[in-house]
DNA sequence: GCCAACGTTGGC
DNA sequence: GCCAACGTTGGC
């Protein structure tokens, strides 16, 4: 089981609008590093959904659902798709102010590398946010 | 809206 | 294959 984290800007897709689709195809990835990580994705693998510029939080955690494939949006066969439903919404988001300011948040990739939009995330890391979010 | 960070492109 | 120019992302 791994665990990944993904960035939308809310205006352009929202945590809301997610729960209210059910499930989604996760396009648009147009970087090299962050497709990577799309193929890295299995079935089952928990992915936390992140709100970038507005909110800068993490909202809600998903599921994947189907493993990636060609992305529909292009013709282009570098980049790909994975599908994912929604879990559950966070109690209470967590922002990036917080995860900044915690002691075992300090190196993820949500910092460290602001403008990369998927990224892996160790277990410790995910169960970290979810107990933030929860709390 | 600005700008820093960083990935990509293209000329050489 | 290097590196400058350019484009994009995302925090502020």
């Amino acid at each position: 089981m791994n665990y990944y984290l993904v960035k939308s800007e809310p205006h352009k897709y929202s945590w809301e609008k997610f729960l209210k689709e059910g499930r989604t195809h996760w396009d648009g990835v147009r970087n090299y590093q962050a497709r990577n990580n799309l193929r890295e994705m299995k079935t089952g693998d928990l992915v936390l959904f992140y709100h970038s510029n507005e909110g800068k939080c993490v909202v809600g955690i998903a599921k994947v659902i189907k493993e990636f494939y060609q992305d529909p949006t292009t013709t282009d066969p570098n980049w790909v798709v994975v599908d994912i439903e929604p879990v559950q919404s966070l109690d209470k988001v967590v922002t990036l102010e917080q995860i900044k300011a915690d002691e075992f948040l300090q190196n993820i990739s949500l910092v460290k590398q602001g403008r990369l939009s998927v990224m892996p995330l160790k277990a410790e890391e995910f169960d970290r946010i979810v107990a933030l979010g929860n709390g």
